[in-house]
DNA sequence: GAGCACTGC
């Protein structure tokens, strides 16, 4: 993601340090974080708690037998807030104050202030579960509750227990968040303090709609266009919106009103914004409007919290999001338009009153208001488990069933994660508890899902771990395909050199293979329709998987050009998502025998091969399979004779 | 013959 230029103030940084709201409460803060072995931090946008609270421990000796580490949900901002830090403190960063982020480490024997991503502070845990390098552990943005914080949740609080009974140097935990779920922090980590910090937050007057609106989207416009008749044109407005496709025929029917409105009335500039658009086109809503213009930018939730626009005066709140959800007894996760919680749609009111106060009109009625959901459900129980089950085996937690969740996940979910689990061969269950076993322990070193790091540890069987590499990464990165739909015949006649009649994973390493011929070349990717940024990612991704695999002593060879080998390792490792032709033309999934269909991206669309593992399941107008490889029948029951000797036709004629 | 919010290891 792309950040804004800031703009660079004249005031000097010991100056602004002591402007910020939080600096008043400085001595009586660190009073408190001195003797509390826990404290919940409760702080507005803008109190500066996350670049002040690591320098204040820093500058108080507290925590100084071992690092403090700050969690940040995001890359960026724990490598901005470094720098951030490391400026005020005035030394290079790295040094004092460093960050670790994935493919990323920018610290040395001399940092003592450490951002990183929460995900990476949980990778370090599988190393070292009592986390004995840190004294201090500040998990900031608490209240976004993401997979990653809610685990560290409980590996802090264990790592807390053990190094008091092991009479090891104690951990301290810190829990920043905003206003929310406050009382279920300070229940969770043994009725700890809650301590809260004034902020720099102005007055947003909130309107509702007097009568419930059948179309948010006709209700959108019509505020749009009041607010844009009534307001100086230097107001610029923010609308919070589901997806690409309405924010993208949304901008189009304002740009064709704005030319017809009466004069007088000044112009817009109409900006989309969601993180699929071209980079340069998401910088676009960081630049003033020309004078006399209004800019109104239409986002998705991408502009609640990843991305800050100054200026913001007026937000429109549709009061709905696209978000995942996830069916356990399928294992589909379906993205479906749904409400906001009233958290988010405070969240997103906020972002009106940032540099002054602000408007912020809900296209929802005050009754309706009531009845969202105080709390966006946490991650942790919309997710598939099986990636962090795997991971809590192995940081050696003795009774993952029953892991000490702040929000438990549902107990069918904890199950049919530790099933999958089970049928890969990562655990074993004797006697009701489970244990990981020597090949799940190896699949929890890779940052993958377990069914693609199963997948690498087969392919040495069948010397072709060079290709699985390659496949698990791109498979595990963001499509690198580009496919603009005005140029679509381009498109078809690009791919066409690449495409393998043994389905999308064998046509994805063709054109990966052609990228690395040409060593990447820009040119050579725009007139193939390939996105060189995510490639890029792929080889990234790539290099770290193959270091583990080396770490972990596998052969790896290449194949050349035996495909089949390739595809028999897929089949071996991928048997959980096989789907078999039925005698009426139609596909089932052999895991949960639900009917699914070929996706039309796929270049197996127009074959009706007999059986097909496919990448994952999608579910719109129809069950989809996405990304397939073509295989045989007997590769799957070589891989798991029992589970399909009863669910396989073999329908050999 | 479809169309996908946002992160992260």
């Amino acid at each position: 993601m792309l950040l804004p230029k800031k703009g660079n103030a004249s005031t000097p940084i010991e100056v602004q340090r002591k402007q910020l709201p939080i600096y008043q409460a400085k001595a009586q803060l660190l009073n408190q974080l001195r003797q509390l072995q826990n404290a919940i931090i409760i702080g507005e946008t803008g109190s500066g708690k996350t670049t002040q609270i690591p320098q204040y421990l820093y500058e108080a000796g507290i925590g100084r037998l071992g690092l403090v580490a700050i969690t940040q949900p995001r890359r960026v901002a724990a490598i901005s807030l470094a720098g951030r830090v490391a400026e005020e403190k005035r030394t290079q960063i790295g040094k004092l104050v460093g960050y670790t982020v994935r493919f990323e480490d920018v610290t040395s024997s001399e940092t003592k202030l450490k951002f990183m991503t929460d995900g990476m502070l949980l990778r370090e845990a599988i190393g070292d579960p009592l986390l004995l390098k840190y004294t201090v552990v500040v998990l900031d943005e608490a209240h976004e509750r993401t997979v990653h914080t809610d685990v560290l949740f409980g590996v802090v609080k264990t790592a807390q227990r053990r190094r008091r009974e092991l009479n090891k140097v104690p951990l301290k935990v810190i829990v920043m968040s905003a206003t929310m779920d406050v009382d279920l922090f300070s229940e969770y980590f043994n009725k700890s303090p809650v301590l809260y910090l004034e902020g720099r937050q102005h007055p947003i007057q909130i309107y509702y709609t007097k009568q419930q609106q059948s179309d948010y989207l006709q209700a959108a416009l019509v505020s749009i266009f009041q607010i844009h008749q009534e307001a100086p044109p230097a107001h610029d407005i923010l609308v919070f919106m589901t997806g690409q496709e309405e924010i993208e025929a949304l901008a189009r029917t304002c740009r064709d009103i704005s030319k017809h409105v009466p004069d007088g009335c000044g112009s817009m500039v109409v900006l989309p914004l969601y993180a699929s658009l071209p980079p340069a086109q998401q910088l676009r809503v960081f630049q003033p409007a020309p004078k006399g213009c209004r800019k109104v930018i239409l986002s998705t939730n991408i502009a609640e919290t990843s991305v800050t626009i100054s200026g913001i005066k007026y937000v429109i709140d549709t009061g709905m999001v696209k978000a995942k959800r996830f069916n356990p007894d399928s294992g589909l996760e379906v993205l479906a338009v749904q409400r906001v919680s009233k958290a988010q749609a405070w969240q997103r009111a906020g972002r009106a009153g940032r540099e002054e106060s602000g408007f912020c009109y809900r296209l929802y009625t005050e009754q309706e208001f009531d009845n969202f959901l105080p709390m966006t459900v946490p991650e942790i129980q919309r997710c598939n488990l099986a990636g962090v089950m795997l991971q809590l085996m192995a940081l050696g937690i003795p009774d993952v069933m029953n892991f000490d969740f702040m929000s438990k996940p549902s107990p069918d979910a904890v199950r049919s994660a530790v099933d999958h689990l089970e049928l890969l061969g990562a655990v074993e269950r004797r006697e009701g508890p489970v244990f990981l076993t020597p090949l799940g322990k190896k699949m929890a070193s890779f940052p993958l899902e377990p069914r693609y790091a199963k997948t690498i540890l087969l392919s040495p069987e069948y010397s072709c771990s060079e290709e699985i590499l390659s496949i698990v990464s791109l498979l595990s990165v963001d499509t690198v395909l580009y496919n603009p739909p005005a140029r679509r015949d381009d498109v078809l006649a690009a791919r066409k050199k690449f495409t393998s009649s043994e389905g999308d994973h064998m046509t994805l390493l063709n054109i990966y293979r052609a990228f690395k011929k040409v060593s990447g070349n820009k040119e050579w990717c725009r007139e193939n329709f390939v996105n060189s940024r995510n490639m890029g990612l792929v080889k990234d991704v790539q290099a770290q998987l193959r270091d583990i695999c080396l770490k972990l002593n596998l052969k790896l060879e290449s194949c050349g050009s035996d495909t089949s080998s390739v595809r028999r390792c897929l089949a071996h490792g991928m048997f959980l998502n096989a789907a078999e032709l039925q005698l009426d033309g139609s596909y089932v999934a052999l895991d949960t025998h639900q009917p699914v269909t070929i996706h039309p991206s796929s270049v197996l669309f127009q074959a009706k091969p007999a059986y097909v593992i496919f990448n994952e399941l999608l579910h719109t107008s129809r069950c989809y399979m996405r990304d397939l490889c073509l295989v045989d029948a007997d590769w799957l029951l070589e891989a798991a004779p029992e589970y399909f000797g009863r669910k396989l036709h073999l329908s050999k004629t």
